[in-house]
DNA sequence: ACGTCAGATGGCATAATCTGCCAACCCTGA
DNA sequence: TCAGGGTTGGCAGATTATGCCATCTGACGT
């Protein structure tokens, strides 16, 4: 897990990382088959790949709409003061609401933050709003836009030299 | 692959999504005691939530920005002409561009859609709105937010019930 | 041109994991 | 109490991962 990395990743690197983004969990052998290496180099630079930190992790894509979360809402807020103190209690308490499944600091002269979140219903997302949203400390803006349609999501990053 | 699913998960079931969101390549038999379960009906469940269409697939999360996008906007596109067509190719043409990270249609006055782009630096970022985005068909509006600082990313959804 | 050497590869043996199958178990309803 | 469906746990064979070592490749200096 070293973030400071020289950074220089061949064909054979650039296949791997472009693989796994697709197929998370594509066995080492098939992996070592398409990208033309036998198995133990592969795995070798996968491992490497994975200390270096350029691999973050796995994760298994779910259905958040067959779980019942049918409603999908960009909310933008913005902040009254902006002292360090605000932003990480926000932050905080953030994070600690499951449903808000991104938050982005970002710029702009009216909003602050960014959050995408997932809710049942507008029932659920009054309820998110208003007994957990806007009371946090500092939010003195809040402004909904609903997803009407997810075109696509969880793109890959591109690998290109 | 059936979307249509009564959907009714136990227990076990929801550990088992809990913790595939966070470790997408977990070894059967671990997740199989951490569930407390034996392998065999642990790698069966982990089959049907698969077929079923819950989990749509598996990632691996690569850090973006040691891969060299250090920046990241969120782009806001609203369209002249709200027809199908326009739209259907609109959507298109921005699959086709990889540093297009997402592509949401959401409500708004003045808003059809937001990007989520990832681009080396600034110029990459007018290079891409300018050559590849502006020009499509249709766009009449772009505004963009610029993400100071992605406080979290990529949660897994919540799995309650 | 030649030899040296570091780094990477491929193959192999072993360990670990996956996968399909079957008997045993646990509910539920009659 | 007695079926019967559905689920579990264990086992054997197949597949995969992992560590080790000899070989290969390419860059560099002589």
């Amino acid at each position: 897990m070293k973030p400071p990395q020289p950074l220089s990743l061949d064909r054979y690197d650039q296949r791997i990382l472009e693989l796994i983004q697709q197929e998370g969990r594509i066995s080492n052998q098939e992996l070592a088959e398409r990208i033309g290496l036998s198995p133990s180099p592969c795995l070798r630079r996968l491992r490497a790949l994975e200390e270096s930190g350029l691999i973050l992790g796995y994760r298994a894509l779910v259905d958040a709409r067959q779980l019942g979360y049918r409603l999908m809402a960009l909310v933008h807020i913005s902040m009254d003061r902006h002292t360090p103190e605000r932003f990480a209690n926000f932050e905080r308490q953030v994070a600690a609401l499951p449903q808000v499944q991104e938050c982005l600091m970002i710029t702009g002269q009216e909003v602050d933050y960014q959050l995408k979140i997932r809710v049942e219903d507008m029932d659920g997302y009054q309820q998110l709003l208003l007994q957990h949203i806007t009371p946090i400390e500092g939010v003195s803006g809040v402004h909904s836009n609903f997803v009407l349609r997810p075109v696509f999501e969880n793109r890959g990053v591109p690998v290109a030299p």
